[in-house]
Parts: structure tokens; sequence; C-alpha cells
DNA sequence: CGGTCACTTGACCGACCGGTCATTTTAGCG
DNA sequence: CGCTAAAATGACCGGTCGGTCAAGTGACCG
């Protein structure tokens, strides 16, 4: 594309990466990962589904480019959000939308027993953080069988209730 | 610092981020996280305790500088290492030290019996995927608090011994 | 057919960036 | 003091980047 025809439909680069932000989030948080997490499985299999569907996508995507490209919203954050809060605070919000969905998962498998009482909150916020852990070091090895290796562990992360006075 | 005198000791800007990756590399793999990983302490106090300079190093630099600085391996890592190969495997580098002192904690702690038999490699680098993505996430949203909040499920992160045959 | 309006084009602009270099300053030393 | 070598300076260069804009193209519409 050409740059004229680029400052026809956006005013800026950086509101190409607010919309593109707006766009692949949704895509994101309710695509990839809901897919995942697809309501009819049982909870704990959600996860091993998410295992897969983020291992695939890294190596199709290195088979293709050569490169493993990481979570593209790990690394905008990683990259951005010192330097500009309106984007920081936009990825904040697709992360959050990220985390509702394994949220959801972990209180369902707490109310059917599958797992003992926990917060559940914070361990949906962990088990993001590790996931995006996860695709952080295999981009830095470039290899996504480190994913295969590593995610099956979001699985054992658990943070307990704080017990309420 | 004026131009004409950083040419003067590097070639180059890339050179700069080579060297840097150097020494702060055996800063942060020998000294940030071995000073957390006290041999005298017991293994899973090492744990606590760097979770703890984790939270006070990134709130020390928030306060200073206002923005959470999250780590600055990750950050590079993210940044870079789709685009230069010899920084990439530097950074791999800095991880696998970094990794190795994880290894050593629990490889300590099994045979002690502090902990059950598990596989201490992927452990250990399950650990340092955690430890990145709770700074990703509380770089994103610009908390220290949220390191306090998440990095201690840490010690929750297991991966079994596949049963060799 | 001619008009209009969404869209495209590429030349152009100023700012900045990585890097060079001749010149000057400074520090160490006999 | 004067010599030397290390280190600092800032003008300068080519290239790229974000962004502008006047001119062109083409599709639909009366």
């Amino acid at each position: 594309m050409q740059k004229g025809s680029f400052y026809h439909f956006l005013p800026s680069k950086r509101d190409l990466a607010l919309a593109v932000i707006d766009d692949m989030g949704d895509d994101w948080a309710h695509g990839f990962v809901a897919e995942a997490f697809d309501r009819h499985l049982p909870p704990t299999e959600r996860l091993d589904y998410l295992v897969d569907a983020a291992y695939y996508w890294q190596k199709a995507a290195k088979d293709i480019e050569g490169r493993m490209p990481g979570c593209l919203f790990g690394n905008l954050a990683l990259e951005v959000s010192t330097r500009d809060d309106v984007l920081r605070a936009k990825l904040d919000a697709v992360f959050e939308k990220a985390r509702a969905r394994f949220h959801e998962t972990l209180d369902e498998a707490v109310e059917s027993g599958e797992l003992p009482p926990l917060d559940t909150h914070a361990t949906s916020a962990a088990m993001l953080a590790y996931l995006e852990g996860v695709l952080l070091l295999a981009k830095t090895q470039n290899d996504p069988e480190v994913v295969l290796r590593l995610l099956p562990a979001i699985k054992t992360l658990r943070i307990e209730l704080r017990n309420e006075n």
C-alpha cells in the first residue's frame, strides 16, 4: 500500500496501532482464546486445548515466516507501554478480556468440584502471565517446542484464597 | 554524552546492545537473581526472596522514573529477537544462566526431600517464564503490586518427570 | 455522457537517526 | 614546561520515517 492511501484512512501510524489492538484484541480474546475455551469441554480440557492452539499457531507462523512471532500483544506491550499510556491502557484491556476467559473457566471448574476453592481471579491472571512468559521464552529461543514443553504446567498454577476476616 | 564520544568507544549502536547484554546479563543472572538465590537459605525461601527482590526493584524504579521498567532482557527479547539473531542468541544465553539458578535451587530442594521428585530442568524454565510473564503483565498495568500478588505462585509451578522407558 | 466523490499515487518536506571525522580539549608524564 | 595520546566535540552526511498534498484514476449515478 502506498503511504498516501494509508493516510486517507488513518490519521497517523499510532492510530493504526490503536485500530489493530481494537480489531485483533477481540479476535484474540474471543477468537484464539475463546476457541480454546470451548464451553462444551470440561474446564481442564480447555487448558489442554489452549496449549495446543498456542503451539500450532506459533509453529505455523514460524514455518511460514521463519521466525516465531510470539504474542502480538505481549510484543507491543513491552515495546510501547512505557512510552504511550493510551496504548498501554488499551493493551491492558485486551489482557483483561483474555484473563476473563481463564477466570470463567476456573470458576466453572471450582463450582463443579473439579478444582478445590481458590482465588480464581488471581489465578486466572497468573495463568495469563504464564502464557505470555512461555511465549516470550519460546520466541527468544525461536523454538515453538518450548511451548509444548512448558505451557501444560499452566494447570499447576494456583493462588489460594486469602482468608477473609 | 556526545555522539562523537560514543563512537570513540563503540563501533555501533548495536554493539552497545551487545555490550549491555554482556555486562548486565551477568549482573542479573548472578546479581539480582543470585542475590535472591542465597545458598544459605532453604530452597523455597529463596523463591520468596526473589519475589520480594523483584517487587522492590520494580517499585523503586517506578518511584524514580514514574513507570515500571519491567525486565530489561524481556523487553529487549520481544523487541529485537525477531530481527537480530545474534542479539537473540545472547539474550537466550542470559535467560539460560538465570534458569540455571532456579535449576540448582530445585535440585537442592528435591534432594533434601523438600519437594517430591520432578522435572527440575523443565520446571526451572517454567519458573523463569512465569517471572517474565508476571513482569510483562505488571508493566502493562504499570503497577508493581501485580508482582506481589501473582509472583508467589511461582512456587506452585511443577512439571512432572516424563517416565523414562 | 458528464459530474462527483471515494480512493490512489508519488513527489515532497522537515525531523531525526546512525555514523563519520577533523578539530579541540584534557590528562599523564618526563 | 612541552609532548603525546586518549577522549570530547559538534558540524556534517546520507538515509529513513512520519506525514502532507496536489494531481490523477476510476466507479457509480443521474
